[in-house]
DNA sequence: CCCACCGTACTAGGACGATAGTACGGTCGA
DNA sequence: TCGACCGTACTATCGTCCTAGTACGGTGGG
């Protein structure tokens, strides 16, 4: 089954990246594994209400990236290196993000405690969710 | 003294955004205090290298939210409540996007403990630039 | 009183991304 | 073989945002 993909418009980040994000996540933790196939550009688009174009347009920056291979007529599938890449790819970009974030939020007069806290809570969420599986 | 402001129009939220954040932040730190006046339209469209009415349209957006008040003729200037608005407004959006950076972190698959971690750094980082001054 | 500076408004243009619709050729199972 | 499904390509249109240039009236110090 696919993750639980979605997109938000409303957010400043474009729809296609959003996707190719949350790909790039499934391909880096395992869920499609090398030389899966990935949904059809069509099926995708129906899946996360946006046009065929969008999602093809994620799929073609994937493919520029090395992650992703399609092969016209029967679909789109992970190559060998897409894991390792896709993984070096979210793992550096979202530490980034995440710093950045920590950064803004310090600058806007939050405690250090805050974040910490805000962690932690994440984690009991976290674990709350795999314990339910 | 003008805190160190700058946009930079490649990243995915809009300069006039960016701008309006930074403004946010420095209302909500009482660098400018109730009644300050914020550098003219066209003189922060100078120091941050961007068209006078992107800033135009960042004071229109704090305008809205009550932060600021237009004085035509005079300037821009900042309102009673505007301290308290803008500490409200960034603490929670500082909030929210640190968690769902925190999120995406974990998703991508990187430990609780390497984002413990970066935060505990940035707090060094952040004392470094403090005792310098 | 003046003139420099202020916010504000307006038009026009360009960049970018999503959308809509259509079309073409490859693939593969029934 | 044939038809359903696939990726891909193309054009056109829309909305959002920034840029550019111009203009107007209010404000306030010299």
């Amino acid at each position: 089954m696919n993750p639980t993909w979605s997109v938000d418009p409303q957010l400043d980040r474009p729809p296609s990246r959003q996707l190719a994000d949350q790909i790039l996540d499934a391909v880096a933790s395992d869920a499609f594994g090398p030389g899966s196939k990935l949904p059809s550009v069509r099926d995708l688009a129906a899946l996360v209400l946006i046009n065929p174009n969008t999602v093809s347009r994620a799929y073609r920056d994937l493919e520029a990236m090395g992650v992703v291979k399609g092969r016209s007529g029967s679909g789109v599938f992970v190559t060998e290196k897409g894991p390792a890449l896709a993984a070096a790819a979210r793992g550096e970009e979202t530490l980034r993000l995440f710093e950045e974030a920590a950064r803004a939020a310090l600058r806007a007069g939050h405690a250090m405690e805050t974040l910490a806290e805000r962690l932690k809570s994440l984690r009991a969420r976290k674990r709350d969710r795999e314990a339910t599986r």
